[in-house]
DNA sequence: TTGCGTGCAAACGCTTTGCATATTA
DNA sequence: TAATATGCAAAGCGTTTGCACGCAA
């Protein structure tokens, strides 16, 4: 297992952006909060399970799943879909896309402007486009 | 549940592209070509599951599962994710995107003249482009 | 007969849920 | 104190696997 990162943001940063969302800033989802935000970090639950407890916090595989989804749902991480297993989340919600690595399962950013879409088609009559997600798949070579 | 298509291949010619690809066409691999293969269809394990069996089949869950992934294995088909729940597969395995329904669980194709990728990223060193995936998201206007 | 394919049910891995306990305002 | 969050263990769900049986060459 490979060691943690350090924290991206001090504890009192993190509470405050979660009380910005209306977040109640709990000492489990601070600890998340000061892990993901601030920086661009791509973890999955059991990475990001380890890396917590590791830092000797106390948090629970299922605290993890609801702070997970919490966050998403309040637009502070975004969910990416690469595998079928397992899902990643990204704390870079700005717009951009992904290298994803399936010989390591890592998640790479592409910056928007090294990639450029340069038609988009039509939606199918009814209904509109909610987002649009780039996936380069990439491989040892 | 919903009637399932006809199938799009007679059992003579699905059994001829299977032995094409060096597969053994057993009479549960020609059935499930002849509903996947010859046409753009878009299908998990259960749909097909489903539409086999309602249409006289006797096929396994086991089966279909093991045959999906045979058939993916030799470029019969290809795997789309886009949920974290289900894998889907793509009897269409020409160069092309997809528009993903969130609401209808729905995929569709796009053609590849459709979308236009102006500029593709230089993948991180030591590793090569195996394929770049894009997946438009739509709802309910 | 020999080997591969199939079917069933059990196992698996990730995620979610129910409910008692702990924490927060 | 009242409301909300957490932790644990169990359940859920799609998928995979082990193994006995069936079928085709």
């Amino acid at each position: 297992m490979s060691t943690p990162p350090e924290t991206s943001l001090s504890r009192t940063r993190a509470a405050e952006l979660l009380r910005a969302q209306g977040i109640n800033p709990t000492q489990q989802r601070t600890e998340i909060a000061a892990f993901l935000l601030g920086t661009a970090r791509h973890v999955c639950a059991d990475t990001l399970l380890a890396w917590v407890n590791q830092r000797g916090g106390r948090v629970s595989k299922a605290t993890i799943y609801n702070t997970l989804r919490l966050f998403a749902e309040h637009g502070l991480l975004r969910e990416v879909i690469v595998e079928p297993t397992k899902t990643f989340y990204d704390s870079n919600t700005g717009p951009h896309h992904h290298f994803f690595d399936a010989d390591k399962g890592e998640l790479t950013d592409i910056a928007p402007e090294d990639i450029i879409l340069g038609k988009l088609p039509t939606p199918p009559s009814g209904s509109r486009i909610d987002g649009v997600d780039i996936v380069v798949r990439v491989s040892k070579k």
